[in-house]
DNA sequence: TGTACATCAGTGAACGCGCGTTCACTGATGTAC
DNA sequence: TGTACATCAGTGAACGCGCGTTCACTGATGTAC
């Protein structure tokens, strides 16, 4: 039956949130429609009043968890070791949506290559902007060089089964970025 | 019809050879046994001659294609710029497996990621041991820290629609990590 | 404000397709003598 | 070395299942008067 328009907004953003949850936990190909609108309390049905396809849903999400994505970033050395910590590790499902879908938006269509990029250069500006020191064209590099390393250590570590090494893979990366950060290169 | 031992042995390496280079280019769920099959030059039907399923080929290929991996890394400068170069970024069907497939590794059975986790192992050992300076443990931290931020800047490259964000995240990673090298620390 | 009707979000069965896997069959290979 | 037979890698049709998507229907919402 039909829902009030304010419900219906409501169900279109429950339906995204858990789209995010599910797509971050198992990737987009393991996740079925149904599964969606069942995480949403819905039936698989009516998913096409909200979006054209499951393509569309997919553009959608990534376009929302991302530009959404926003872990407070004022202590830089904090943010980072939560980044990088077996916690996250183990919780895709409610971590950053870049390591969990980073992998996955070759295959993906256009709209949502492209959400993925206007995603990533909000949160490099965000990054840049967050370091202490250096010109503008250093500290862009410099985020990038760090954020390629903490979304590639999250990557791998969750790619493997020998828990020995995956945490070694992230608390090694938190080492080494430290050992490299502007302040620890100024002070020593 | 039946063909000879050998015969069979080639065609086994073939079907890993072709699946490596299709699961690297695609990923593991858009590609069919089929369409392995078929650019093995053969039908489906005889594929399970070789493999007992899909995920039984999925585990075969990620053994092989991890430590069969082996760019030369005598000089270390030459095969990171090679590695983080936009050619590498735009094949991957012939590129390294580590940062086509690592993305993916989450959903796959237990097998495949522990192939995963003895490749990389390999990978890591190697990169440590082409580093110039440091202890065993320095240069550990060191040759994990570089895979991480050198597989991530492949993966986000990868993962943008917007041409100028991709290659810049190369550039600006081989920079970052050229600023971070061990010599480079030294000399200055 | 109240009433009559059109709209349309959500339901759940059904459709069509593609995929992984199975199976009866073929005929060259490998082996026993 | 040659012959007879068992083996089994490869073929291609078929099966079963799950998925994305469609559709006739329902009934509450929104609107026109």
């Amino acid at each position: 039956m039909r829902v009030s328009r304010e419900q219906m907004v409501e169900n279109r953003a429950r339906i995204l949130r858990e789209a995010s949850r599910l797509f971050r936990e198992q990737g987009f190909a393991a996740v079925t429609v149904a599964d969606v609108m069942k995480a949403a309390g819905q039936t698989h049905g009516g998913f096409y009043s909200h979006f054209a396809s499951k393509d569309d849903l997919i553009a959608a999400t990534v376009a929302e968890a991302l530009t959404g994505e926003s872990m407070g970033m004022t202590d830089l050395e904090a943010w980072t070791d939560a980044y990088l910590s077996p916690l996250h590790r183990d919780h895709p499902e409610q971590g950053c949506p870049t390591a969990s879908l980073a992998g996955l938006m070759r295959q993906q269509t256009p709209e949502a290559r492209s959400a993925m990029a206007k995603g990533l250069e909000k949160q490099l500006a965000r990054f840049a902007a967050a370091l202490p020191e250096g010109s503008d064209d250093d500290r862009r590099q410099e985020a990038i060089g760090r954020w390629a390393a903490m979304v590639g250590a999250i990557v791998l570590s969750r790619a493997v089964d020998d828990p020995a090494l995956a945490d070694e893979l992230l608390i090694s990366t938190r080492g080494w970025l430290a050992d490299n950060s502007t302040s620890e290169r100024i002070t020593t």
